[in-house]
DNA sequence: TTATTATATGAGCATATGAGTATATATTTG
DNA sequence: CAAATATATACTCATATGCTCATATAATAA
């Protein structure tokens, strides 16, 4: 394959916009929150996350179609979690980042 | 402090879905990927881009909002540059997970 | 000053996305 | 079988977002 294709591709590139837009929002990074400590069924996470049940429900479809989550029926219940355990590094740099950018900003105001 | 808050407040919720809605777009993208290997101007942008000047412009606001880029005016041209080291990090996250996916998608089916 | 060049921005349109309500589809229980 | 429960989905509306075209602004050059 000689040195790695830095060449982004058409498809390529959906793929990665997919993924960033399926956590560009504010309910499904809660949903996903909610998941960080274990696997929980779409009732649980109604009401964790204050959420209607067709918009939890259709949230969790996006994150699933976005290969984030896993997916468990156990009798009427269906138990969702985290399938993709880069989200949890993705999250951890994006608070890291934004902290930063925080105490900058705090730093140039004591100034 | 105590133990680390892994409480959610709005505000912090807020950022971090501007963050992720800010690279989910494909043009913003290609705008981040084309200054990978530093900074450049609108206008070199426009042409590695593809997409109409005013439509670049636009999207390097957006990532300027969400404070990803650093911008210096020099004469008549305006360089633009990645000001968030963490940006490469992402990209890189994602992407590797991308590959896995495929690559375990591509096992399965071999199967 | 006027002309030219690079970049930014306003207005309008088309599409995408999220939310609410109602209803459909399992699955279990009696 | 019918009733009850948990989850998914169809339909609709409102808002957000991206794009194009035209124009504004800023900096340089003549």
């Amino acid at each position: 394959m000689g040195k790695k294709s830095r060449v982004m591709t058409e498809a390529a590139l959906g793929l990665i916009v997919r993924r960033f837009a399926a956590l560009a929002e504010p309910m499904r990074l809660r949903l996903l929150h909610a998941l960080f400590d274990g696997e929980k069924s779409v009732g649980t996470l109604v009401a964790l996350s204050g959420g209607t049940q067709a918009n939890v429900s259709r949230h969790l479809q996006t994150l699933m179609d976005a290969g984030m989550l896993t997916r468990r029926k156990e009798g009427l219940q269906v138990f969702y979690g985290i399938g993709d355990p880069s989200i949890f590094e993705l999250c951890e740099l994006v608070c890291g980042s934004l902290e930063q950018q925080h105490t900058q900003r705090a730093e140039s105001l004591a100034r």
